[in-house]
RNA sequence: GCGCCCGUAGCUCAACUGGAUAGAGCAUCGGCCUUCUAAGCCGACGGUUGAAGGUUCGAGUCCUUCCGGGCGUACCA
């Protein structure tokens, strides 16, 4: 029940009807208390487009609208605007409704979401963070609304790091099944592959030997894959995201179709060779694919000795998902310095009819994580930081916070709220902010436990709970119908029934944000009410009503919580 | 050089096809616990939205120029 969109059709009815063509209301929730719950502002830009008077022509349209039955009150004001006030019969019938504040699309699509996607040989780090959550948040809410989302995790398995790290390995006889001593190798090759150009050779020869499938250098690379991948499940388990092993697609997947896809490529005629590579060069509007001096941009997607590159993997991958997926839609959340790449990407699959024709394929970049000196996040000694020091930290900057606040509880409860609250505000953090710019790491902001963090959520919902174990009440069990009467009832009413319009705003637009905005104002608003309404104590009447206004917060943020993926405590 | 992104309160961030007096949290100051968890609520303070022009009933948002920052720009991903 997406409450916007109810409000517009009945005013675009009415705007229609008045105008004598189709006009949008742009309504949104009124910006202030005053203006009631929602806003249209739609009337302005429509009568000046047809040059009529806009405060006349939201007369016309308030008097053929159909708001009987939603709004108590509706106004004119300022140049045209019209503010809805919604009705309390309206808002408390649609809260008594059984089941959900949530309903499924209509139109359902099979979406794949590429996140996550760490290289293989090294730990994951804080720069996997945000690709790993925000891509688990969508993947959750596009699921809730019904959609068929197909997760993958499109890791980084089959570069030239295995190439060098095989070499160093063999070379040098050292060997480990742990995944932090191949990491170290791993440096140390790097090093030797920069400095040594004949080890640098070798490296490259042992990728072609792997790709060519050498059973030997096939079985130790098998081998690191597999360690490599048991360390990223064990984070993702802690970080309680949904991604499995089946979820795998790795780069090295595609292996055999990457002849195909430049073959495809020649045989449309797409294909040139430029400087010994196999390019595609993009017209593009201005100087879109344009490079440094002026000179058009290639896509290679094959190298002047024959190997492939990043470019054909993700043109196979596109393929595979149009072709053997049938993908509506595909998200891929990399960060931005990728953007050039994924524009190329897109425009040569459309190009090659590697995609299909109302296939969306969008780039959901996201910023880099920097410390609060604005440089990229890094330990005092300078190197990246590892993602399960990172939880460590959280968690146990949450247990020192909950031992100081709740020492009743016992220590295994406070550990595992400690726990629920760090990894909880890791993630909250990441997400609360626009992904698109970059974004400052601060512990103690993150950590302080205040204002927009998952905490503050988390605290609304123990006292719910609270409120329930107090009463000795069963809150699957109450059947008092909701009646809204006083203003913080209200306030709690209409943000409660905008769970649904924010949720396909998150699965439009791709901004996990829009539903930690809801979430904050949700737990004000609660917070609010709280204050205001006595609960237990109420009579008979408003007892029964305000419990269920309780259920429904609890429910609500509970539900919503779980779309970011961040697990609740019963009490704190 | 060219391209993309960004610049909002002391700090961290919002602002939904251009809408009403640019909003929150932190920090600072002041109120509110014998009543459902004070990790809370209420209030005060805090802004030339980097700068200058333009478009219009209306611009943080769109256009132009400039300043400042980040990133990308041919065989790494």
């Amino acid at each position: 029940m997406n409450l916007r969109n109810l409000v517009a059709e009945r005013l675009e009815a009415a705007l229609e009807a008045s105008l004598g063509e189709p006009a949008s209301a742009i309504v949104q929730p009124a910006s202030k208390r005053e203006f009631g719950d929602y806003q249209a502002n739609g009337v302005m830009g429509a009568a000046k487009r047809s040059r009529r008077n806009p405060r006349e022509l939201a007369e016309t349209v308030l008097k053929q609208a159909d708001l009987l039955d939603v709004a108590e009150k509706t106004e004119i004001a300022g140049p045209g605007f019209i503010n809805i006030t919604l009705s309390e019969d309206f808002l408390a019938g649609l809260l008594n409704r059984s089941g959900a504040l949530l309903t499924p699309t209509s139109k359902p699509e099979t979406i794949v979401i590429d996140y996550s996607s760490p290289n293989l040989a090294k730990e994951m780090h804080v720069g996997h963070l945000r690709s790993t959550i925000i891509g688990d948040a969508m993947a959750r809410v596009l699921t809730a609304l019904g959609h068929r989302v197909i997760r993958q995790n499109h890791v980084g398995d089959w570069g030239t790091q295995f190439g060098m790290l095989i070499t160093y390995l063999n070379e040098t006889g050292s060997d480990s099944d742990l995944l932090a001593d191949l990491e170290s190798f791993y440096r140390q090759a790097k090093a030797r592959f920069d400095a040594d150009p004949e080890f640098a050779e070798r490296s490259r020869q042992s990728v072609v030997s792997l790709q060519a499938g050498d059973p030997e250098i096939r079985t130790q690379w098998r081998r690191f894959i597999d360690i490599s991948l048991s360390h990223c499940q064990n984070t993702y388990e802690r970080l309680g995201v949904l991604l499995t092993p089946d979820d795998v697609q790795a780069e090295s997947a595609y292996n055999d179709d990457l002849p195909q896809v430049v073959s495809d490529l020649e045989a449309q005629g797409l294909l040139r060779d430029s400087e010994g590579a196999r390019c595609v060069f993009l017209d593009g509007s201005a100087n879109e694919f344009k490079g440094k001096g002026g000179e058009p941009l290639p896509v290679i997607v094959q190298k002047s000795d024959g190997g492939y590159l990043y470019a054909t993997t993700d043109l196979a991958a596109v393929r595979h998902r149009a072709r053997v997926l049938k993908a509506d839609r595909v998200i891929y959340l990399t960060d931005a310095r990728q953007a050039l790449h994924f524009r190329q990407i897109f425009a040569v699959a459309e190009k090659a009819g590697f995609s299909r024709p109302q296939m969306r394929l969008e780039h959901h970049p996201f910023g880099a994580m920097l410390g609060k000196d604005g440089k990229p996040f890094k330990t005092r000694a300078g190197s990246v930081v590892k993602l399960t020091e990172l939880l460590d930290e959280a968690q146990a900057r949450a247990l020192d916070i909950v031992n100081a606040k709740s020492p009743e509880l016992d220590e295994t409860q406070r550990r595992e709220i400690a726990r629920v609250i760090g990894i909880g505000a890791v993630k909250y953090a990441d997400l609360s902010k626009n992904r698109t710019s970059d974004y400052v790491f601060d512990w103690d902001q993150m950590l302080a436990l205040e204002g927009n963090t998952a905490p503050y959520l988390l605290y609304a919902y123990t006292r719910i709970k609270s409120i329930f174990r107090r009463g000795e009440i069963d809150e699957t069990k109450l059947d008092m119908p909701v009646s809204v009467a006083d203003p913080a009832e209200h306030a709690l009413a209409v943000q409660l029934l905008r769970f649904q319009e924010t949720l396909e705003q998150v699965a439009e637009e791709g901004f996990p944000h829009f539903l930690c905005a809801f979430l904050f104002d949700l737990a004000t608003q609660f917070m609010r009410f709280y204050e205001a309404c006595p609960i237990l104590s109420a009579d008979s009447h408003s007892r029964g009503s305000r419990l269920q206004l309780c259920r429904h917060t609890a429910d609500t943020l509970k539900a919503g919580l779980g779309l970011l993926g961040i697990e609740t405590v019963e009490r704190m």
